[in-house]
DNA sequence: GATACCAGTTTGGTATACCAATCAGGGATA
DNA sequence: TATCCCTGATTGGTATACCAAACTGGTATC
């Protein structure tokens, strides 16, 4: 693996991971120092990043993107739209083998699962129920759109009521699709998105001053 | 403008103008030499394209992005599902002035009018349309895409009579949009984005043979 | 004490040298 | 004649030197 790419994928952990807080300045020459690689593949990592909406330019610098609030509320329409669009195509499969690897997904998150683990999990369901379309397009802006809230999602505090919510929902999801009712997986997937985002947006609303305390740049809506 | 723009700019500019052809092999070096740009903005500006889908790697080097009918078909499915919410977003806005300026790019294309400007603005017309559902993403995402047809657009053939079925489907669109009738814009859209694909492909299938000839690698569906 | 300015430092932007992997082509061999 | 292999050229990957713009801190001035 080229360090470019390496460079890239330890980044884009640090970032998600909050090891760099959002906002935070970032020089091509500390990254270069921190992973051991010179600058031009550290340049190549940036610029994909970028992409990504994982940094962002802040003049002539680069900066850890903020999490912004009207960019989740923004993101959360998005996925409506794709993740719908997506659902319905799966819904027409006649392979339903797909939908059992994800069931087992589920499955696999009980009462003593790591958080990370949830967090995990929660972005696959949605990512391999998108890649199961077939359509790439739609799996790539569903895959793009987690990596987004990534950070936002790791921040939000969730009750264990919530969580159990929101894995119910994905079952009935899947439960929909398996019996071909493509429109009613679309519907529900609207309704658990739309859920999702105002718990989300609610949570990082509260905490957000003492999240600010932290060093995290969190944009009001 | 920094010089990795423009070499991005003018390259992208020689791409989607068919100067080089899809499916054409490009190194760095010839870049290079062609913009009197060095290596180094000459990568940023490839790894950009990359994302655009405008480039592909191909191996160890670089590739013009072949026309892939696959992926023109899949295109149309995620344009669907975009195009669709934006619409529905755009039916909601009391500012129908967004609307009058759309209408007034169609009204310029008139019989005079060349081939270039119809391409130019049958795409803006849904860009713009995306962009005033304010919803960055939609916007983004019905950009991208419209830029990834944009090649295969150029290369069908159409007839007068396709040209303007196409511009009287826009105006139902738009006539939809400010009587508030979002779902009925939607749909249109879809329909419209259909047979656009369908026509579209089809021109291509029948003159791949042509295509070839002339150096434009053409992937069947 | 506030402000304007200046020098030194830091930063991203660019050019370029070097390397290893790869490719092309020609010649030796069966 | 066909095949294998070797060699030199080409290519992307990387490291690095240099530059101009931007920033920083301190000082002189009002």
């Amino acid at each position: 693996m080229s360090q470019m790419q390496q460079v890239e994928r330890q980044l884009r952990e640090m970032i998600l991971g909050l090891d760099i807080g959002p906002g935070e300045k970032l020089t091509e020459r500390w990254i270069e120092g921190r992973f051991g690689a010179s600058r031009t593949p550290v340049r190549a990592a940036l610029l994909r990043l970028e992409t990504e909406g994982l940094v962002s330019r802040d003049g002539r610098g680069w900066t850890v993107s903020p999490i912004n609030l009207a960019e989740i509320e923004q993101i959360a329409v998005y996925r409506q739209a794709v993740e719908a669009a997506a659902a319905r195509l799966t819904a027409t499969l006649e392979d339903k083998e797909g939908l059992d690897a994800i069931e087992a997904m589920l499955d696999s998150c009980g009462a003593g699962t790591p958080r990370e683990e949830w967090h995990r999990i929660g972005t696959d369901f949605h990512v391999e129920l998108a890649r199961l379309s077939g359509n790439e397009f739609l799996f790539r802006a569903v895959r793009d759109a987690m990596t987004r809230l990534s950070r936002a999602r790791w921040l939000e505090i969730r009750d264990e009521a919530a969580s159990a919510r929101a894995w119910a929902e994905h079952r009935s999801i899947l439960a929909a699709l398996r019996a071909g009712r493509g429109d009613d997986a679309a519907a529900l997937l609207i309704s658990h998105i739309g859920g999702s985002r105002d718990r989300l947006v609610a949570s990082l609303q509260t905490e957000r001053r003492g999240l600010r305390a932290r060093g995290f740049a969190v944009i009001a809506a």
